[in-house]
DNA sequence: ACCTGAACACCGTTCAAGT
DNA sequence: ACCTGAACACCGTTCAAGT
């Protein structure tokens, strides 16, 4: 009986001790319960039952914070370890992987695009897209260029398939283009008329595929240039 | 005749009626002045002389307006109309003169990277980019894809290397990716051991240079796919 | 119609002070 | 050291009311 004869230990929710990994935690969780947007100092220090001053002990500011919450996310992704089938269709398996963790939180995807990543999640897939392109037989200094490109528009298009459908403003904010599209005379844009809604078709998975397959093929056969003086 | 005995008229700076052009220039030279994180609604009352809520008569949101500000200051970009050499180089030409506007801008450019841009002068870009793509004999389908790529890229490294001068943070920013990579072992990530340096040396010119050439190689020999459908 | 004051519901970040 | 209340200096957007 009395199993609550002691009332300090365990509060319903015992708040716990701060520590970076447990406020990086909590902040995944709102994000998926409420969105990257109301992710903010403020609310997550609720949410931890503190002062949003606290958090600045852990986390240097809203942007780092992000960037953590998005390496979190990243764990998620299927590096194919030991996976079978030709390189390219593993590489296609893992940057797929990587574009659907991202797919499902379109907003904090666009930090990826904005922000020099550099957290331990997003390393195992730069290593393990290098593998693969080593594998696939693509010079080294080639790769080290093709990576971020290829992760770059992986990226892309997941913020871009992705944030169509979270807020009902993205359908109009597609259907604004169309729009703009289709009010071109031929006269003065000619491309732009003739190929018509192919142009803004969006990035189904053939069109995705597609621009891995030009990017790979693209490097694959495409000298670098010799080292410039950089910095 | 005396249209101007009443003193009425023309305070100082003669407080202009609103209009949706005079706020979307006022906002551009904020942002010269000031940088884009000041272009607020706010701010941008406070400087024509109102209240917030009276500019919501010409611009839907915050976003949209930020979309208007960067279309405005595209319309700088050289199309290069007429030019002579190769179409290569003249694509070149115009994706660097699309870069070096936005480079200026570097988180304005960052709209440009999260939202679909519709405005005249982007279009004016598209249809000069697929101008050259043709004149360079790219098949219509396969162009209609790598514009957008080819802008994705331009726009990205135009962030990247632009941020990293705007603000302190950034060459640190920069410095922890450094540092991650120097700390990770050859053991658990052989290829970024491997590459070094040289996966982060960021997007010089003749980097960019490459991946722009790697596109249009890839994009020249690779077949589209039949066409999916799609919506 | 066009414009606005005021309000609602929030923000990030710092700092002096506490434990 | 770690944590925090309070303050500073802001935000976007809506709405009822005015002209």
């Amino acid at each position: 009986m009395d199993r609550n004869s002691t009332p300090s230990r365990r509060e319903r929710p015992a708040k716990p001790a701060l520590t970076r990994a447990g406020i990086v935690a909590t902040a995944v969780d709102v994000m998926r319960a409420e969105g990257v947007e109301r992710v903010t100092m403020r609310r997550l220090a609720k949410e931890l039952d503190t002062g949003p001053a606290s958090l600045y002990v852990y986390v240097k500011d809203t942007e780092e914070l992000h960037a953590a919450m998005l390496d979190e996310l990243l764990a998620e992704v299927d590096l194919g370890d030991g996976g079978a089938g030709e390189w390219r269709d593993r590489l296609w398996a893992v940057l797929g992987s990587y574009r659907s963790v991202l797919f499902a939180q379109p907003s904090l995807a666009r930090v990826a695009l904005v922000t020099r990543l550099s957290g331990p999640h997003y390393l195992a897939v730069v290593e393990a897209v290098l593998a693969l392109l080593d594998e696939g037989g693509m010079p080294p200094g080639q790769a080290a260029w093709a990576v971020d490109v290829l992760l770059l528009i992986a990226t892309a298009t997941a913020v871009e398939t992705g944030g169509r459908q979270e807020k009902p403003g993205a359908e109009r904010e597609h259907d604004v283009l169309v729009e703009s599209l289709a009010g071109l005379s031929a006269e003065t844009h000619p491309y732009i008329a003739a190929l018509g809604p192919d142009l803004v078709s969006g990035p189904g998975p053939s069109r995705v595929r597609w621009a891995f397959d030009v990017l790979l093929n693209g490097a694959l056969s495409t000298a670098r240039p010799p080292i410039e003086e950089h910095r």
